[in-house]
DNA sequence: GTGCCCCTTTGAATCGTTTCAGAAATACGA
DNA sequence: TCGTATTTCTGAAACGATTCAAAGGGGCAC
């Protein structure tokens, strides 16, 4: 048994296909007893518009495609969250995806949004914009990088002055008196690690500290563990961590805590990054540079959508001190 | 400039546009030369493949619909992964969808997933299954229920013994000499709420414990905070806190270190349920109930897909104890 | 009764892909 | 050289909603 279409609605309802269309689309052009009677027929029959038939004419979807590093990250969730209530109050709806920092299974994705013809398409990317977004672009396609700067490319976005973000972490740890840092981060060639460490840099540099980059398996809370894990094997330790998220943090939290010998903050002072929501409630909890992820998801949308002209946002972000690297705080094992 | 289609393509390559589509769908009926001809038309026009007249020529669409309570709460996500996952294997695609715990937003989702006839629709039901979901199934969307029984309904279900899961929490909390327990959850006409308070009502009276439901406002660490910052403005506070989720007890334990005046697990205990990743990293670590995420979301994939026989899958859950609920272990403020 | 206007309704054309029966081209054996 | 298989290609039909020019019909003024 077929699904209903409009014809077998119209025919049911003695009107013709011209006319259900109205009844779903322009219901004050039709004449209520007509109306009433379509509708009538629709319930009967439970049609539902077919939505593909619907865009094919239309040529547009009211859909827009969002492409996220990792669903699981609170960070990531909090952005779709933000981007989702936007839209609705446009009328559109968010279709999320993780790619979990696959670039294949981004570019399914981003294939897929583009195949149907989303109305833009909103994505945090694995690597460098690729090739890929250009063509999307020069397709028409409207499309904002998300937590993450285009400078001067033809797309939007809605991103983090991260170097900032990382000189502000730095100099805190190094005005606590923290000298050897270790920055924990999977990819180097990652923009936002990048950014990020770069920051962390500067503020080591002027102040005359040791920076080490440390290279995680992923940035998550299993990848923060095992770096943790390698680094305290090492002869001497750091006196201060800090992370490029925090689910690096709470990894390296875990590990420290387990190992034993070191005490979060009196040994080893812990900064993350992103301020998620468990940020603060982590065993010790964590210092952290707080990026506003739900007003970047809004923001995101409204520039996708046109209804703002700036063509790249730029966030500050803000230091948020804890526990966690606070000399003078309540140490923990 | 409109998007160059098919026939562009078959004109620009000088063949037909079935040839055309061959190429795309059925490459080795094609010969050679003919083919190359064509792909070079296609990457010199970017043309890319309408969707939407592709789902409408074939009735079904290779994308499945997943609608979620909550993409921001870590159990979800852990959930959503799994499914992607497995969706991948099978050569579908898992669009996802938050709720948010509106129903408006979920019927909006359910209706937009439905209009795009889905290959099937895993969702976690905000309120009872409605008559809407009725209403898919019976116009033949494959619907599964995750985290959610469906017993002798017309869907399948992939969830988790609610019932056993509370009990074991309670039992856990008595047999370490705990008398009385607050239950917190935001709405006990929610199935897994009403199960969990049902295993632990049980547990409670077979062992002569006090056993009250408290309500919050809402299945987060904030509803878990605002609770439990009013529960301990009352003269005797309780001596455990059985929550009906993590992040419930993420913020039960916000609240208790604020407060100072309580230590977990001295004079409170501490009990969730999911075991989030977050869980072992708390500050005070959380015994919880722990739920097979992400095997739900694969297996519910599966179920969907028609790839497994049974039409209900209910997993067991598992108690993880830590220290949040361990007498004799390390305190905090 | 006629003409005019406005409100409703009609139905063919359209969107872009896939399918499939059959045509065309090529290969091969006798 | 012919007949038959086999491979390759063609192009019209179909999917289901929307659009829009045009037709239908009612009301009203003269």
């Amino acid at each position: 048994m077929r699904a209903a279409s409009v014809k077998d609605v119209a025919d049911r309802a003695g009107v013709s296909v011209g006319t259900v269309s109205n009844v779903l689309n322009n219901p004050d052009r039709v004449a209520t007893a007509t109306r009433e009677r379509v509708l009538a027929a629709i319930s009967e029959l439970g049609f539902v518009r077919n939505d593909a038939a619907r865009q094919l004419r239309a040529g547009q979807s009211r859909t827009i495609g969002l492409v996220l590093l990792d669903a699981a990250n609170p960070f990531y969730a909090a952005l779709a969250a933000g981007a989702e209530d936007e839209a609705a109050k446009h009328n559109s709806t968010v279709l999320l995806a993780s790619s979990q920092g696959d670039p294949r299974r981004e570019e399914r994705y981003v294939d897929l949004f583009e195949e149907q013809r989303v109305q833009g398409l909103l994505i945090s990317p694995v690597g460098d914009p690729s090739a890929r977004l250009g063509q999307l672009v020069s397709r028409g396609v409207p499309t904002v990088l998300v937590d993450r700067d285009a400078e001067a490319e033809s797309y939007g976005s809605a991103s983090v002055d991260d170097v900032h973000g990382g000189r502000l972490a730095v100099e805190h740890l190094v005005a606590d008196g923290r000298r050897r840092i270790a920055f924990l981060a999977s990819d180097p060639g990652l923009r936002q690690v990048a950014d990020r460490f770069a920051g962390a840099r500067q503020a080591a540099e002027s102040a005359g500290a040791e920076l080490e980059f440390v290279r995680t398996s992923g940035m998550t809370i299993l990848g923060g563990r095992a770096a943790a894990a390698d680094l305290l094997r090492r002869e001497t330790a750091p006196d201060a961590i800090f992370c490029a998220n925090d689910l690096l943090a709470t990894g390296v939290l875990q590990a420290l805590i387990m190992d034993g010998r070191y005490r979060v903050p009196g040994d080893v002072a812990l900064v993350g990054y992103d301020d998620i929501e468990f940020a603060s409630s982590a065993i010790v909890p964590l210092t952290t540079v707080r990026r506003p992820a739900e007003e970047m998801g809004r923001t995101a949308v409204r520039m996708l959508l046109g209804k703002v002209e700036v063509e790249h946002t730029v966030f500050k972000p803000e230091l948020v001190v804890r526990a966690s690297s606070r000399r003078t705080g309540d140490a923990a094992s």
